[in-house]
RNA sequence: GGAUGGAUUCCCGAGUGGCCAAAGGGGACAGACUGUAAAUCUGCUGCAUCUUGCUUCGGUGGUUCGAAUCCACCUCCAUCCA
């Protein structure tokens, strides 16, 4: 099967300029692609994911691949897909994001021997003189036709500022400098990214009269619409110290039903016979399903050692209720009065509730388990010695477990 | 620059002088049922020394026994006009 076809089957591929020459670029290892990433946090996330295994898969197809970092257009900010605008960003923050976004992406891509590239639009973005700039490039741009584009009609309503109205035009001018520099022929993106992508091609054919075209990929939904990859506690990193590798496990092994089939398709390696094999799954067995998707990310993201571990933290703390792999906190001896803790103070310390009130409800909901007796009074006292050794589980809810121990 | 409307708790949104920690919905969280799923039902959703007290309704000051509600000024946003 050709990449192009393996692509399209995983579900991977949303809209294309043109597919007949896509395929024939794609399919004989002649493309140079590029996909962007806006420096916006400090560690990518699971939706850059996505992108990167794409790359992945075309580089193995013999394609180049160029990963550009946003830093000059993350100073502007991208309208699509918001209904608000961003926070300005200072430099030195873009900065220090571009940096931990190499350092994240050289595990994925191989950027040896000039096999990818790495390059950040800063470099030709920072020091553009306006004037030349608008007769340049602005000139080629209807005001009419972008406002007719999608990611400017959501925000009609809402108010854009004329900042982000020229995010369209910094990455088309983006495209066009790649073009020129590297013959980059392809973008890929988010699906989100399409009107900002035609912008890119429609220059370069303006400009150079020359033809490049543009790919997005499927935005990854929930059976809810909703983007995948998002708690409420925030996007789901790829950086281990923001989103622990159990995290980043117990993330996927917890995906509704109507999801695993699709996130195996898009998200993994594994072979397509394989997951057309799982789609027969039915009920309880989708749980090996999600087992195995939750192990070969986790797999990909944070090695085989890490994906192993996750795996048995997760399998005994679900059927044994204790596990040695748990997240753990520290009790020291001044959080105990008159040698004395109650248990909403454990609960705070231990980083399951955010208030004493959080705790309280917890528990008079019954919620709260403590070395899996269910705590019902909220009086409950704790000696500094029953947290000795081993220490306590405590456990709020099904799913939040931390282990308390002594100093 | 002018006119009008607006800013309420995580989000949407009611409240126009005391009965307001603030209706209703969404989301989140917890319980039951389950398969670490979904759906459903129930509870809960500012903080604390928790049948009580304290701090919240864009900001600052004022009127009043009493203000989310009234007044003044300011900030921000939307719509229309220029």
């Amino acid at each position: 099967m050709t990449v192009f076809e393996e692509l399209k089957k995983r579900g991977l591929l949303a809209q294309l300029t043109d597919e007949e020459e896509i395929r024939e670029l794609v399919n004989n290892g002649r493309a140079t692609f590029y996909i962007g990433f806006d420096p916006t946090a400090d560690s990518l996330h699971v939706g850059h994911f996505m992108a990167l295994c794409l790359m992945k898969r075309l580089q193995m197809a013999g394609n180049k691949p160029i990963a550009l970092i946003g830093g000059g257009t993350a100073m502007i900010g991208d309208p699509s897909g918001r209904s608000d605008m961003r926070t300005m960003m200072t430099k030195e923050t873009i900065e220090h994001n571009c940096e931990c976004f190499k350092k994240q992406m050289s595990r994925f891509i191989d950027f040896s021997e000039g096999r990818a590239l790495m390059v950040n639009n800063a470099d030709w973005l920072m020091d553009l003189n306006y004037i030349s700039f608008l007769r340049e490039i602005g000139a080629h741009f209807s005001v009419n036709r972008m406002l007719t584009a999608e990611c400017y009609k959501q925000r009609m309503e809402k108010g854009l500022s004329f900042l982000e109205f020229n995010y369209m035009i910094m990455q088309s001018y983006d495209f066009l400098q790649l073009y020129e520099k590297y013959g980059c022929n392809m973008q890929f993106g988010g699906d989100d990214q399409w009107s900002n992508m035609l912008g890119g091609t429609e220059l370069i054919r303006r400009k150079l009269g020359k033809d490049a075209y543009a790919m997005t990929i499927t935005l990854l939904l929930n059976s809810e619409g909703k983007k995948m990859g998002k708690t409420q506690k925030g996007a789901v990193w790829l950086d281990p110290n923001k989103t622990s590798p159990f995290e980043f496990y117990q993330y996927w092994r917890n995906v509704a039903d109507a999801d695993v089939l699709k996130c195996l398709r898009m998200l993994t390696f594994l072979p397509l016979e394989q997951i057309e094999e799982m789609d027969q799954w039915e009920g309880s067995q989708l749980n090996t399903a999600k087992e195995i998707l939750a192990y070969e990310l986790t797999n990909l993201v944070h090695g085989e050692e890490e994906a192993k571990r996750a795996q048995e933290s997760a399998r005994a703390l679900f059927s044994s209720g204790s596990a040695a792999e748990m997240p753990t906190s520290v009790l020291k001896k001044e959080d105990f009065v008159n040698g004395s803790i109650d248990i909403m103070g454990v609960l705070v310390k231990a980083g399951l509730t955010t208030s004493r009130s959080e705790a309280r409800r917890a528990v008079e909901q019954g919620g709260v388990t403590v070395a899996d007796e269910r705590v019902t009074d909220i009086k409950t006292v704790y000696a500094p010695e029953q947290f000795a050794g081993e220490g306590l589980v405590v456990r709020r809810g099904k799913k939040n477990f931390r282990r308390v121990v002594m100093e």
